[in-house]
RNA sequence: GCGCUCGUAGCUCAAUGGAUAGAGCAUCUGGCUACGGACCAGAAGGUUGGGAGUUCGACUCUCUCCGAGCGCGCCA
């Protein structure tokens, strides 16, 4: 790890020194320092002489020139020029030097290059996909699966020690749905009102009427079926590369006398009262709509009591931060969750809750309304057994988790330009054929100190750079906002530079000294590009199948 | 009715309150005897749903209207 300050950093600090030097008081919040969107604006640009125009009350543009001559005076390292620009932006140009020390430092980190320690110490609980246990993940849940794993891993990458959690709910009104139903088909009988009716059920009950003969009772057949879905659940996350550190038993919660445990300690904090027979939770003293029933009159409890009992559990466990994804169908229950876990915990805003618009299905043109009851479910299965989990992975995360996502089964099973996916693992397999075709020809990368990197002059070559020394700040926003749309698009940025930089700036055709540079930039694109789509959960192939190639996987099906 | 979320190019989507709102696809025009062309370059495409406000500056924040989705159970 290097100990040097990136340039970034070393711009800031020069700034609030020259903000000091020229007699001006310090901005009220953090120097904004920002990449420009175009080049003419330099590399960097600052808003610090607009915000200081009023507190100082002066035109930012004569209050940036003061700053200007201060930074020139103070000989920041790379810097060549500090122009003034529109309002009163301040451009920093810099000399490309400063792109040869981020590939210097792309390479010494490797495989840690973005990563930092900024949550180190915070234990981080993440609980997503959660789906009831009654059936096969549908095609949208895949949605959460690869946001949901992503996540936890730009968590990661921030230094957090990230739980991934399944929360079970293996007990309950939708368990006795799944009983009743099962047993109908296992007695070959009508389905009961508002059973599942899909295909699924028929299968599970031929398969342990085959196994079990027909002597089993209602009960043991749950179990038994419980067992048969869940498993095809851990099947199918496997298939997506997705693995959990806990299944959690919703069941355990009532067994182990959490639920009970929580509605004394409740009851003992005077937060509920009864009403009509129930007990109701005053969450309205946090912010909650209206109160909320804990316990019914039939002695039962609500799921809303189950779910105080579980996050309470995962405090005892030693969590220092819980998240939850949810579908936003269930944006209704954030409050109540809330409002409940702080006035037990005395902890605001815990769980945090990541809400997520749903997926929107299209095949031939028309949107798929998934219905469990009608049967007409588009399994995650189905689409694995079409596309690989890199392709689904990838479309996943393609945008915004809070935009209402349209998965066109058509385009994303075809293998045609909408899938981005392809791109930018070509562009890793094109620096791997580098690789080995230097090899074959003898070539040797030479140690890095003894490289002369200002041979690296094509703009191509400086866009590649550019982009890797944004690359730490793009994750640790990613991972801030929850948001791992945006390293896709780093990442389908990055491709589209490395391959502009292919076509114009050939590697092995170059003079040796030149060609011992891009052998180097070539290998922290490398390290750059396998980074990001190693925490999207994307494979970096050293080589492509070929298009032509009629073993190809995945190919179309229509 | 109340509440939450979303409206951006023909389509799918980006854009910590910053400068001329960006990509991909589709359309049109160029470029390969290749470190694999699943590539590159260029053109065209916009009143950011409408209106008002906040300020040096608004796709972004506030209000209002329109449109879409969802939620408002002693279901989970």
């Amino acid at each position: 790890m290097s100990d040097k300050l990136p340039i970034r950093d070393q711009i800031i600090a020069a700034v609030g020194a020259a903000i000091a030097s020229a007699g001006f008081p310090a901005l009220a919040g953090p120097i904004v320092l920002e990449v420009p969107k175009q080049r003419e604006h330099g590399d960097f640009s600052s808003n610090a002489a607009m915000q200081l125009a009023k507190p100082v009350g002066a035109k930012p543009r004569d209050i940036a020139v003061a700053i200007r001559v201060a930074l020139l005076e103070a000989a920041v390292p790379h810097l060549a020029d500090v122009e003034i620009a529109g309002p009163g932006f301040m451009n920093f140009r810099l000399s490309p030097t400063w792109l040869y020390d981020v590939l210097e430092t792309v390479v010494a980190a490797g495989p840690n290059f973005g990563r930092n320690a900024e949550l180190a110490g915070r234990r981080i609980n993440l609980e997503f996909v959660s789906a009831n246990p009654t059936g096969p993940l549908h095609a949208g849940g895949g949605r959460w699966i690869a946001a949901g794993d992503a996540i936890a891993n730009l968590l990661a990458s921030q230094g957090a020690e990230v739980h991934r959690e399944y929360y079970l709910n293996d007990t309950g009104n939708q368990l006795n749905t799944f009983r009743d139903s099962l047993f109908a088909r296992y007695q070959r009988q009508e389905l009961p009102e508002d059973g599942y009716v899909g295909e699924y059920m028929v299968e599970i009950a031929d398969a342990l009427r085959a196994e079990h003969g027909a002597s089993l009772d209602a009960a043991q057949l749950c179990e038994l079926g419980l067992r048969i879905v869940i498993a095809g659940i851990r099947d199918d996350l496997e298939r997506i590369g997705v693995r959990f550190d806990t299944w959690f038993s919703e069941r355990s919660l009532h067994e182990n006398g959490e639920v009970d445990a929580v509605l004394q300690l409740l009851t003992d904090r005077e937060l509920v009262f009864e009403l009509d027979g129930a007990v109701w939770i005053r969450t309205t003293d946090f912010g909650d709509q209206r109160d909320r029933v804990v316990k019914k009159s039939d002695g039962s409890t609500t799921y809303l009591l189950n779910d105080y009992a579980y996050h309470c559990n995962k405090f005892a466990r030693g969590f220092t931060h819980l998240i939850n994804i949810w579908g936003s169908d269930h944006h209704g229950q954030v409050k109540s969750l809330q409002a409940g876990i702080e006035a037990i915990t005395g902890q605001p805003g815990e769980p945090e809750i990541i809400l997520g618009q749903l997926v929107k299905l299209l095949r031939g043109g028309e949107e798929i309304k998934i219905s469990k009851r009608a049967g007409n479910i588009v399994t995650l299965a189905d689409i694995l057994d079409e596309v690989d989990a890199d392709v689904a992975r990838m479309t996943f995360l393609l945008q915004s988790v809070d935009t209402r996502q349209t998965f066109d089964l058509d385009i994303v099973t075809s293998q045609s330009m909408e899938n981005p996916v392809y791109y930018v693992q070509m562009a890793h397999a094109r620096i791997a054929s580098i690789g080995r075709k230097a090899a074959e020809a003898g070539v040797v990368r030479a140690p890095l100190p003894a490289v002369n990197l200002a041979l690296l002059e094509h703009p191509r070559e400086h866009e590649l750079l550019r982009a890797l020394a944004q690359y730490p700040e793009t994750l640790a926003e990613a991972a801030a906002a929850r948001a791992p749309h945006k390293l896709t698009h780093w990442v389908l940025d990055f491709a589209a530079r490395f391959h502009g930089f292919y076509r114009d700036c050939r590697v092995l055709d170059a003079e040796p000294e030149l060609l011992q540079a891009r052998l180097w930039l070539a290998e922290a694109s490398r390290i750059g590009l396998s980074n990001a789509l190693t925490l999207l959960g994307v494979s970096a192939p050293e080589e492509m199948a070929r298009l032509d190639d009629e073993s190809l996987e995945g190919a179309p099906t229509q």
